[in-house]
DNA sequence: GATGAATGAGTCTTCATTCAT
DNA sequence: TATGAATGAAGACTCATTCAT
């Protein structure tokens, strides 16, 4: 196995790329070992320099993704915004990010079945800490008294807000072509929020 | 090829139970078609008596579950319930219906994507046939007064509901050890009506 | 996998003679299951619907020759011969029973190591068989008065004759260009012999 | 390539130490060139600074071995003893050589037969040369009229000689759990020598 | 001289599908 | 109708060897 740190770096994002672009079109099943390995603009003997099996590949790719929201959601939260509007703004945040990266959470809801055991359980980690960051947000609105929530629906909150984001990718045959993404963001906000504001 | 409709009938449902326990168990791309015909009972040979290649038995799965879904949905809301409740026992309904038939859905979900394009188009008519019914309860509350709601939220309204439902299966890891269905049903009710009724 | 029993034994045996004939000429890891597979006359298909692995072939090689080895030399050595004249009988017997299956024995003595660890158990436990057999008659002949030797004596003698067995094939390049099967046979004997008879 | 003597000495021993070693766990086929390279303590690309081919690091280690025995075995047969003695003594010493290289000595046998052909001829000759040296003590013997024995069996005698001694490593599984390394060179001993001997 | 990243031919093995019985 | 033996294309992965640095 290769040695120098930045070029498996540089090497591993290569795959990861190529990985998903194949994956989007044929699923992880269907995508040879050999294609990932051109497509990433090197032989097969190299790609597994890189990787110990086909899995791993998959791992990278979800782990990546993970990331790559994770980081880019964190950014855009960073915004001063206050009151009720800093959930809109949160909700608004990661629906846009999901958006940017749409064919990467594609790939991620229907082929991380797929992972070993254990991968599969460090994935899900991630997803819940992500759900952790918009349950969050929604708790210091019901801190600060904008909402009025159990912390049962505040948890319920928080996974229906995420699926409502990746279901903007998983749905998009039925919701892409009807709305942008501006639209759906404030369609799901109306029916969200208008129910939880203080009457 | 088999001519006799009955005999036809009966093979296809031996192997569509079949295959739903091996697909949940494996996913589709890791069971083999030999698991499929031992689990059914019958040999290979007379599998492909009855099915032209393995798609076909993932197209069976898939039809059959949503004639399932569809079948013992419809069944429910045949009840004669008046007003808003008509959506509460919608909802409720729906859930009970997709708990009912938990693991199946899960294989639907995460397997139609490996569906030939004809056959996914024709599965994803389904789906839609699917929202449409609680479009409509939804609907009929609106024209009725019970609630307040633009076309495109009374869409959009349907299609979150159709994917609660189904989230109580593929996010089991995170919310079915935190409610029982019941609980789960009264929480996303909730959630979703306090903020739709007039006030 | 394959049901009919007789059909398996049938497949089995022409893997046995293709697989010899090819580890023979190029030693069991530079030989490829297709290449088995097409000097048995079928396809890299059949080949593994009756084996799990490739080592399940060199298994099936020594355990086969073992018992031809074993059968031949039981079916030599029921002819009735007495006194120290049996062990003549039996040296010769033995001898020529490993000579007739010459590729075979050399197979196994280069090959039988890459055998997985039980596998490997199980076919000393038969090498360990066969020199009891030869032990057994030299036995009989010290119990009878016509040799004197120690039990450990005993014990090594049938090794010796044993391994001088197998050196007519794994010394083939500096024993058979000297003299004749029947030659050997002859100086084996001697030497062993004349120095066992009671003086 | 390498043109420092001294240099390609050093790095051949290394390589020839780290072979034998590997071969021994797991045979020259399961042997990668890496792990050779990196048991020898230098890298991939040194090691091909040095070899040609793979088989050439079996052939240095084939080499080495027939040396070292061969070395070893003149140096302990300089002593000087006289009549039979001087055989009971080659024996021991013979003995005592291949116990002191067992694991190298079985990793000849048992790999030697991966040689290029060339390769293979050419150890061959050095296994004569060896045998040789036996053949020598024993014809002196005779000669001398401490034995009677025709060419033939002084031949065959020296090899069986030899084998014995190899018998010691390819046979441990039976014998070294029965007999030290002395009484087994005294049983051979006895058991060889008792048919000789004028009576 | 030493390094180690890159290569790709070659290997074992699987499995959907066919077809003679 | 039912069976299951036969097929071979295709896939994951390995490893001896090279060569630019």
């Amino acid at each position: 196995m290769v040695k120098d740190q930045l070029l498996i770096k540089k090497r591993r994002e290569q795959m990861i790329k190529a990985a998903v672009t194949l994956f989007i079109q044929k699923g992880f099943h269907r995508t040879t070992t050999r294609e990932i390995a051109k497509e990433s603009g090197f032989s097969i003997g190299t790609l597994y320099e890189y990787i110990g099996s086909k899995e791993d590949i998959l791992y990278l790719v979800c782990d990546s993704i993970y990331d790559q929201v994770s980081e880019n959601l964190k950014k855009r939260l960073k915004q001063d915004v206050e009151g009720i509007d800093s959930l809109r703004y949160a909700i608004a945040a990661l629906f846009r990010v999901i958006d940017d990266l749409q064919d990467e959470v594609l790939v991620m809801y229907q082929e991380s079945k797929s992972l070993p055991k254990e991968a599969l359980r460090y994935v899900l980690q991630k997803e819940f800490e992500m759900t952790e960051l918009i349950q969050e947000v929604i708790q210091e609105c019901v801190t600060k008294g904008h909402l009025e929530l159990t912390d049962q629906e505040i948890y319920q909150s928080a996974h229906n807000i995420l699926v409502q984001a990746h279901m903007w990718t998983f749905r998009r045959w039925a919701i892409q072509n009807k709305y942008t993404l501006d639209e759906y963001t404030e369609i799901q906000t109306n029916l969200f929020l208008n129910g939880l504001l203080k009457k």
